[in-house]
DNA sequence: CGCTGCATTGATGAGTGTCAAAATTGGTGG
DNA sequence: CCACCAATTTTGACACTCATCAATGCAGCG
């Protein structure tokens, strides 16, 4: 059963750029179906060449990429509204892998459609590449995290960063959000190993700034773990989501 | 004395896609002129909401973000042919400075004009989207190669990298290309410290992978610096540009 | 009720960072 | 053409964060 795009329930949220009926009309068209997944179900594969895209409706999971070595690197996490398979639609490739980490629900675009896409609506083209814009500022961000901070600065900022995206997507309650994440998955996000991790979290624990056990993180002083972190908090922007 | 579009400099070169006569005329339109800058210019700073946009026609540069510690990542290396300031444009505000490091010619363009590309132009909006997706295909690779690769093979993966990207632009002569970068840069690129960057390129060396002294970088056997960061040496696909 | 995956803890050491100083290079002015 | 200064590269010694190895505990599950 799929929803209508005009029930579509990224729309309700506040925290996403209302799109106007005339562009709900047209997403309408757009979508060709809807696509529910298990926890750990591969969504698209690095490297593949897929003929679907996808907006996640609900739900979460991570986009990660493999090297030779058999380790990887957690790009990032992905949340409701995310657009899947940016580099799929134009480079015909993707970089990275997505996976689903709960159950998810998501949006499901033509791939063979994409070039009509940008022609036909250019400010749902401007969101898309805005979206695109947004990714590539954060990544720039993740680099000089990984780069620069030291693993409690490092796990700290993760923390912030995930708990300001679930909050505003209205995923917190009583200071406290699910985290369906392992230790491992921060671990290959903060190119870390899980051990150290591991410790590391306790000693946020430890200080009482963040504290993650059974699927759920609490942080009380959201200004606090910032401050270990060294980032500056900033109010979230309303997104446009595709 | 700024260039006719139809005489663009990139337009020659066969590493990009080349612009349809149409195409040309109306970057002639967006266009408003062209800047020229020395080495060590900023030419977008961190944060900052630009009234202009670029694309690097000549020289080379670099994006970096600066954190509050005084520290810096350097994100990536410019080379002709990369637009600069798609974060101001669409986002307001850039995520990371772009500083010269040779002498640069830069093509410059209005951001106020720039809904109006996108809505006049699909293709060119289309080819926008497509260097920001491919942007986000090479943080992720260096997302990777920060988290997950050991000195040596990080500072051999960028030495491939960036002998890739002046190949393809015939920039290498005689399997040696120009390189305006210090050894700092590359540091702080991989989030090593100066002293063990300078000892590391000294085992490159030393191994006769790749030779980098007096600005100029030497690399005989692509193949086996691939081999020693675990990258796949994959051929070039042409860009378009803006 | 024995798997299997994940979290936790302790011990040990390698890979990098930090500190300090010398060598080299390039630019500038006398 | 040389003297001087700033920036960069190079080297050596040492410290420490973080990775690795190895066990144990714990919960979910067929």
């Amino acid at each position: 059963m799929t929803t209508l795009c005009k029930y579509c329930p990224l729309n309700r949220k506040d925290s996403f750029q209302k799109l106007s009926k005339e562009a709900i009309d047209y997403m309408q068209k757009f979508k060709v179906g809807e696509l529910a997944v298990d926890p750990g179900t591969p969504i698209l594969m690095q490297g593949s060449n897929a003929p679907q895209l996808f907006t996640a409706l609900s739900g979460m999971g991570i986009r990660e990429r493999h090297l030779a070595t058999g380790e990887k690197q957690v790009i990032n996490f992905v949340f409701p509204g995310d657009f899947i398979g940016l580099q799929a639609g134009l480079l015909g490739e993707m970089g990275h892998s997505v996976e689903a980490r709960t159950q998810m629900r998501l949006c499901v675009f033509n791939r063979s459609e994409f070039y009509t896409f940008f022609k036909n609506h250019p400010e749902r083209a401007f969101d898309l590449t805005w979206l695109a814009a947004m990714e590539e500022h954060f990544l720039g961000e993740t680099l000089a995290t990984i780069g620069q901070r030291s693993a409690l600065q490092a796990i700290a900022w993760a923390m912030v960063k995930i708990f300001q995206r679930g909050s505003a997507l209205g995923m917190v309650h009583n200071n406290t959000m699910e985290l369906p994440y392992t230790q491992r998955d921060v671990a290959d996000a903060l190119g870390l190993s899980l051990v150290h991790t591991n410790k590391t979290l306790g000693k946020l624990k430890d200080r009482q700034l963040a504290s993650w056990s059974d699927r759920s993180l609490q942080i009380n002083d959201l200004q606090a773990l910032a401050d270990v972190a060294v980032t500056e908090l900033r109010p979230a922007r309303k997104r446009p989501f595709i």
